[in-house]
DNA sequence: CTGGATCCGATTTGATACTG
DNA sequence: CAGTATCAAATCGGATCCAG
């Protein structure tokens, strides 16, 4: 299991190298949403529940600098950007739904129920 | 994407579930190593860099807890404590061997070396 | 509308010492 | 040998305010 370097950070598999790269709360619900169409930030920004805007855009930022979402700015006012996801992302979104799958098999495991829970969406907040 | 609830806590999708179950720094590691033999605390933490030894006892006591592990304590002395994969541990190996699949593919996009590092684990520390 | 900047709390991880 | 307890450091994510 040899370590490497990437931009200053030791890495000792390839497993920590993927998942610095498209892990962490809001990558891949991102990544998901764009894998079959563009979108744009508010429409993103809509369809991710509980997400900041500046996770959002901190999140989207990374993705753009190394590759798996191209961003492109239309000079309109008001101002409009689209985001789409690149052939990079489109291999990440394979693995992320080979996670998903396995999700879904661990969730049956466990017994948890995907329903929607309406309860806590009413009282919660 | 319906959301669900797992030991009080809320879920927005099935990545987010498996990855609380395998994920953070020391999960994957530590099946990995148990994908194919029986080991000893000592021998993991002998086996994984920089491992602490609170971050090998929680980390194993979660997997435990949640059925990827199994723990089998001899009563001698010294006191010997074996880890064993379960099957639900293998079928998260499945996973884990396709992330690592897809960081080493990542890895060769980026142009990482995947060489040892000496320099580093000279001067370093 | 699409963010950037700043501040802060929560959570995770690490260092060190100690025990049956 | 196989851990636990305690405290500190680092990281991550959220809240809020501001700007082109």
């Amino acid at each position: 299991m040899p370590e490497f370097l990437y931009k200053s950070k030791l890495y000792y598999n390839p497993v920590e190298f993927a998942m610095d790269r498209i892990g962490g709360t809001w990558k891949m619900p991102i990544l998901w949403r764009l894998k079959d169409r563009v979108m744009r930030y508010g429409e993103l920004k809509k369809s991710i529940p509980r997400i900041t805007d500046k996770m959002l855009s901190t999140q989207l930022r990374d993705l753009e600098l190394e590759g798996f979402v191209s961003r492109q700015v239309f000079a309109e006012v008001p101002p409009r950007v689209e985001y789409r996801i690149t052939s990079r992302g489109k291999r990440a979104v394979t693995i992320i739904t080979e996670i998903r799958n396995y999700g879904l098999l661990l969730m049956k495991e466990f017994g948890v129920d995907q329903q929607r829970i309406r309860e806590i969406r009413k009282s919660g907040d």
